[in-house]
DNA sequence: AGCACGCCGACT
DNA sequence: GTCGGCGTGCTC
């Protein structure tokens, strides 16, 4: 009996549903899980979606669309990753649409666009009379007749409009415009041309034959075949070396027009082929790796026999104790193997210094996923590791070294995984949905594939260290530095006393400046830290205190003096600086506080001589502003760099003698649970800077509280005790990692709604969660984009079902969302939240 | 997320 | 009247 096939889809789409299509008939073959199917969706729009089931259990809807096309000779995402993408989907409350997006590179996922032309078969001259067109329809079809055809955003913007869709349609029932619905181009291939002999002329006959007939008074393409038979070393009876063009014409002076020649005589074959879009290491590259200290050694041996019984290890080593050249030799031994590594870092991290260290270790066979890199790089990567990159030649990378995106690359012999920084924040993706810990997720991945994976941090999270010394991971100490170097002494200022005695001078105390100019003196480097967050400048008006604020969100706006305008950090609304009081119209308005900027002014003033450089998220906006910064940097052009949690990030450089922190207090009353914590983490690291090879390096630590707990443990070095009473906090609290977190962001226009709907949500949760639910309450920001939001946090027994709850959750969600009272209302969870 | 549809206030 | 904003519902 004939059965019909049906597929289940997932759309690129936040729907949180899978989408059911008919398989046509010719395609059932083709239709296996993993791969791309082109289906329609909605009225016009085109997408790729993923294939998730194959089945013969026809809907309860009728009128099933069919599948368009099935693209791919293989599947793009593998059964594991499906795992993968499922436990991701339940354990961050998210779509399968949402995992799709993030987990594939956009040049992957195709989807149409919908562009609007002008019709080239309509005559305005026999027409136009009868046509009546208003303003805006006139403007659009003139726009369209002078330029290339628009897309509806554009059209928007011509008009300075919203919606101009009724517009369009009203002109296409003109006859006048027509819609057309693109599929996107999606990834194409780097291609080179490369020549070879054709077939026919591959013997000393032939050649010889053509030298004396058709190359007879053709000197350049004579010239041009014996160049390439010198090159290539021709050989008879042996396949045709073919060599690339560019490379060709480089090396040998010849005219592209004579090669060009020598393929019409049909003695040259131009091919193209497919190519790399990433450098390839010269072939003669001979693999670098460092043999190991002895207390590195210990501890390889010590990873590798824990390694045995557990999944995870922790290698908790100091700052420069070399654990990269640990992580070497386990890679170089995974590889061994014939295992793939996984080196996941974090963003800021991931460096052309670690890359370059890695590419000397192990060559060509080392693949890097950034989000600096074009989206047609990260396809090639995640196409190469399928083993399909359509590139001769290449195998899959045996290293990848990726941020947090790579967790989803399509590893199919993964055997280790190794989490750098283990700690850092931005391993976590706050924005879109997933908002997924990569650290974690990798942890999952590995479980999934079977491999192993060593977290390495020098300050672990308390989470990670918790589980360390439960005993769930193995936990691998190294104290010792590199090469012995001494940990840098650590000094600290008391700025409430030097304020006191009047000593201050701008942001700076007298012992910080004494140490710079010392530094200075003897021509080492200095790096500054002032982290920025929470701390933005921003006007005030001196006469009745007044502050300009966002028009959407309820936050004072910040002033950036690079774009000489206030700009709202949340929605990014922008506003001219007020010359005048908006509420007293006094003309008295200061900028107030300071930043990374500030922080740049005043070195100039005290540092004349000095050259100073800033490294933050705005300085390093640029694809290679970064990179300068720091190359800068390194070879010494620069004398001081300022930045924020950037410069604490794994850099290593060698004159650097000094570190300041300017406002230590700042971080450390930043109300989050995790402030103490990351103080830590951020002093101990960016301390961490100082220090050379034959001098102690100094680290100088500004602050209004020289006896705070977490201050203390810095000056002591003292990484245990600040986990023992951190942990300590977070038991009787009740604060990760002796529970979970999940907070529950509500939105909606209007304000009693979203109360009313709020405290219903509350309510229902607590019904089954009573001692778990924490708020609602309004958040630090209120208002954002004029929605106005309340925030719910949700704490999970460590040992309780957190599935069955998230299940819980989400069904009380629905009730909410469908009721009829709560229309309009959005959610956003964040489980584990950063 | 788009996109269609329908309601409603504010202009020529 | 009609234009354009905005809320609501649906997508195999």
């Amino acid at each position: 009996m004939f059965q019909e096939t049906y597929a289940d889809l997932i759309l690129p789409l936040p729907l949180n549903q899978l989408f059911t299509y008919r398989v046509p008939l010719h395609l059932i073959p083709l239709c296996i899980p993993g791969k791309r199917a082109i289906v329609q969706f909605g009225a016009k729009k085109i997408y790729s979606a993923i294939i998730r089931h194959v089945h013969h259990e026809g809907k309860a809807i009728e009128n099933l669309k069919e599948i368009i096309d099935i693209m791919d000779n293989a599947p793009m995402v593998l059964p594991v990753q499906f795992s993968f993408w499922d436990w991701m989907t339940a354990y961050y409350m998210c779509t399968p649409g949402e995992v799709y997006t993030a987990g594939i590179p956009a040049g992957l996922r195709l989807e149409s666009n919908t562009t609007i032309k002008y019709n080239s078969g309509f005559f305005d001259d026999e027409f136009s009379e009868n046509l009546s067109l208003n303003r805006n329809e006139n403007r659009v079809l003139d726009a369209l007749k002078a330029g290339k055809p628009l897309n509806l955003t554009e059209i928007n913007d011509l008009l300075g409009i919203k919606n101009s869709m009724p517009i369009v349609k009203s002109l296409v029932e003109k006859g006048t415009v027509l819609v057309e619905e693109e599929l996107g181009e999606g990834f194409k291939y780097k291609t080179e041309k490369y020549i070879s002999l054709t077939e026919e002329f591959s013997t000393d006959q032939m050649l010889n034959q053509a030298f004396d007939t058709i190359l007879k008074r053709k000197p350049r393409q004579s010239e041009i075949l014996e160049a390439y038979l010198a090159l290539v070393g021709f050989e008879q009876e042996k396949e045709p070396k073919p060599i690339a063009l560019k490379e060709f014409l480089l090396k040998t002076g010849g005219k592209p027009a004579s090669v060009a020649e020598l393929a019409k005589n049909g003695i040259f074959k131009i091919t193209v082929r497919n190519i790399s879009r990433f450098q390839a290491i010269a072939a003669n590259a001979m693999p670098v790796i460092n043999p190991l200290q002895e207390f590195q050694h210990e501890a390889y041996l010590n990873i590798l026999e824990l390694f045995a019984q557990k999944d995870t290890v922790l290698l908790h080593g100091v700052t420069s104790s070399g654990k990269t050249e640990i992580y070497i030799h386990l890679i170089a031994k995974y590889i061994s193997e014939g295992k793939q590594v996984f080196y996941l870092l974090p963003e800021i991290a991931l460096t052309t210094q670690i890359v370059d260290r890695l590419r000397k270790a192990f060559g060509n066979r080392v693949g890097v996923y950034h989000s600096k890199f074009s989206d047609a790089e990260r396809v090639e990567t995640y196409k190469n590791l399928l083993g399909f990159d359509g590139i001769e030649g290449s195998s899959p990378c045996m290293l990848v070294l990726g941020v947090r995106s790579a967790v989803f690359l399509p590893f199919k012999n993964l055997g280790l995984i190794i989490v750098d920084e283990e700690h850092e924040s931005s391993y976590k993706q706050i924005n879109p949905s997933p908002r997924y810990q990569a650290r974690d997720s990798a942890l999952v991945l590995a479980r999934l594939t079977g491999a192993k994976t060593l977290l390495g941090s020098a300050t672990p999270s308390l989470e990670t260290y918790f589980n360390a010394k439960s005993g769930k991971y193995g936990l691998v100490n190294l104290t010792r530095r590199y090469l012995d170097i001494a940990m840098p002494e650590i000094l600290l200022a008391d700025v409430h006393e030097a304020r006191r005695k009047k000593q201050m001078k701008s942001l700076f105390t007298p012992l910080l400046l004494k140490e710079m100019e010392m530094a200075l003196a003897q021509g080492e480097q200095i790096i500054l830290f002032q982290n920025r967050r929470g701390f933005a400048i921003y006007l005030e008006c001196h006469e009745c205190g007044w502050v300009p604020r966002c028009r959407y969100c309820d936050v004072s706006l910040t002033y950036h003096r690079f774009a000489d305008k206030l700009i709202c950090h949340y929605c990014g609304f922008t506003h001219d600086v007020y010359k005048k009081c908006d509420n007293c119209e006094s003309t008295n308005i200061r900028t107030k506080g300071f930043g990374t900027e500030k922080v740049e002014d005043e070195l100039k003033l005290f540092f004349p001589k000095a050259t100073v450089q800033r490294l933050d998220l705005d300085s390093a906006k640029g694809k290679h502003a970064y990179n300068k910064i720091i190359g800068d940097f390194e070879n010494g052009k620069t004398h001081i760099l300022v930045g924020t949690q950037m410069v604490t990030k794994g850099l290593d450089f060698e004159n650097v003698s000094l570190v300041g922190v300017l406002d230590a207090n700042q971080m450390l009353n930043f109300p989050d649970f995790r402030a103490y914590e990351r103080s830590y983490q951020l002093m101990a690291q960016v301390g961490g800077r100082a220090g050379r090879k034959n001098k102690q390096g100094k680290v100088v630590i500004q602050t209004v509280s020289p006896e705070n707990q977490i201050i203390r443990q810095i000056l002591a070095n003292n990484y245990l005790n600040m986990f023992y009473t951190q942990a300590a906090e977070r038991r009787q609290f009740n604060y990760p990692p002796y529970c979970r977190l999940i907070t529950i962001t509500m939105k909606h226009k209007n304000k009693l709604i979203l109360d009313d709907s709020a405290a219903e949500f509350a309510k229902l949760l607590r019904t089954r969660m009573e001692k778990s639910i924490i708020g609602p309450e309004y958040p630090l920001v209120g208002k954002i984009y004029n929605f106005y939001l309340k925030t719910m946090l949700v704490k999970l027994e460590k040992n309780a079902q957190a599935e069955q709850n998230k299940i819980f959750i989400q069904q009380v969600a629905s009730r909410i969302l469908n009721h009829e009272k709560f229309k309009g209302l959005f959610l956003i969870y964040d489980v584990d939240p950063y």
